[in-house]
DNA sequence: CACTTTTTTAGAATCATTATAAACTACAAA
DNA sequence: TTTGTAGTTTATAATGATTCTAAAAAAGTG
């Protein structure tokens, strides 16, 4: 299997459950965003197999700390995460209520010119909201 | 009261509770951050006068509706608001959890080279994530 | 195998937000 | 003014995402 080194180099074991959630969020050459509640489906369906709801929570949260997937910054009841770790951005469709990628070649170049004593920026985030 | 022509232009009545909570948010040269909760806290101190839970919640989502809020999109526990409604965009201190306004004039200017068909851009808004 | 540590799990707890439905208020028309 | 009604406020209940708990299971180590 080709996540137990990956999950071995970030000091996690490699469970049942966490394989199982390394092939549905990146053994796929596309990318792309979800929630908690549509992981779990996506799960279910593509291992017949029910991981508790606990278990996806804490896997999700435990990837997202080693930097294997990201929060998307946006007000929504649920929380969105994406598997691209990449910097990129996001269109945010109020209608449809749907995220779709922005890549950075598509945004020009940004350049923060206020500072703020003592800090880093660590990311900028860019979220473009789209009305019909 | 000031605030009284405001709230009928908008098709709101002017009720007390409502002209209550236009003087905590807009009667002050600062713009500010706010969660419902902090602003709970804030009325019943500026009024010392409670207003039911319910009615902030209504009323922050009205004046939101009505431009006079934004949402700031950030993930957060607690939904942020923000009484300054011009374009602009936002710090956020990750570890002191705190919002830092970032002018327009303080960004380069952003030009979104994707476009999406039959959809117009309402917002630009940029998160920079601070760290130490 | 024996032992320790980590992980999983179902279910309970938490907490922000929304819904409910009864009492109240603004406002306009009589 | 009085009356009618649509809009508001309110306490409280309901909802729903997320986190906590503590016991059982699995992984790693010697």
């Amino acid at each position: 299997m080709k996540y137990i080194e990956k999950l071995r180099n970030s000091g996690l074991r490699p469970t049942k459950q966490r394989l199982q959630i390394c092939e549905v969020l990146f053994n796929t050459d596309k990318t792309f965003h979800f929630t908690i509640n549509e992981l779990e489906q996506k799960i279910k369906k593509q291992t017949n197999n029910k991981i508790s709801l606990a278990t996806v929570y804490n896997t999700v949260h435990a990837f997202e700390k080693k930097g294997y997937l990201k929060q998307i910054p946006i007000n929504s009841s649920e929380t969105y995460f994406d598997t691209n770790v990449t910097d990129h951005h996001h269109f945010y469709d109020l209608k449809e209520e749907k995220l779709i990628d922005l890549e950075n070649s598509d945004v020009g170049p940004i350049n923060i010119l206020k500072k703020i004593n003592g800090k880093k920026i660590k990311s900028v985030e860019v979220l473009v909201k789209l009305e019909d």
